[in-house]
DNA sequence: ATATTTGATATATTTTAACAGATCATTCTT
DNA sequence: AAGAATGATCTGTTAAAATATATCAAATAT
């Protein structure tokens, strides 16, 4: 990926959807409103290259100029990092931990009660960096 | 490359360079105004994603979004077919095949009257693609 | 069943890229 | 020395992105 327009704000979509974020999060992580998301990622306008650094870099992309002739190449290996973060062991486990984080509800009974933090500190997100 | 804004636009020029061709060829190339081409390239404006893929497309580069984990593998395959291109020999062959173009006042001698088109069949640019 | 979240859309306003077209100084070329 | 060609810069004008804000239907969650 990409060429076209359409290949870039379907990347964005696509991206934003592994990540299991909301519009309306990724709006508050760039600055760009909700509404305007859903406008670029359904290919409807013309972004500007500052729009395009800001959303990808918080999906962990990084909008890069490749020579035509590498792009295969470039292709295959952004190919395989994607598989990483979206093979099925991933994706459930992102998702699972969003789904705990909903469950704060168990009322803590008193022998577990040192118990009260028990969020996991091991994200598959391990690849973030910079920001 | 890149990520910032201000690395689009070295990267475009430096492609540009590299081909040698003028802002205003690459201005025929691309319907962009030659004017606008150099406030590109100084990095004065936010230009929007369909120009940046028009002038990449016109120097053979391809506008990806590769996630961050794999942009040093990116980086390091672009940089190889960047090489290329640049090698002494290519850069050297590209200038000379400009130069050579201005030199059609040979003035024609009759026994060779029939050598009419004698322009270099053979670019350098044998990686073109579609369009 | 009710409430929340989500993505899509709408309106009105501001901002700015992109355009056409011209000019200018500097660097080749002749 | 005269004449291109090149990159930078300016003036208007127009089109459209980007913003803020709000609403809506459908999917999720409580």
């Amino acid at each position: 990926m990409t060429h076209a327009i359409e290949d870039i704000s379907a990347s964005l979509r696509r991206a934003r959807e592994a990540k299991s974020i909301s519009q309306r999060e990724l709006s508050r992580l760039t600055g760009v409103p909700q509404g305007h998301i859903s406008k670029i990622e359904s290919g409807a306008v013309d972004i500007r290259v500052s729009s395009l650094i800001a959303l990808a870099r918080a999906l962990d992309l990084e909008v890069t100029l490749v020579p035509r002739k590498a792009v295969p190449a470039v292709q295959s290996i952004a190919r395989q990092s994607d598989a990483e973060r979206s093979r099925p062991a991933a994706r459930n486990l992102a998702e699972m931990q969003r789904t705990l984080e909903n469950i704060p509800k168990i009322p803590a009974s008193p022998g577990l009660a040192a118990f009260s933090g028990p969020r996991p500190a091991y994200t598959l997100d391990d690849e973030n960096g910079d920001e």
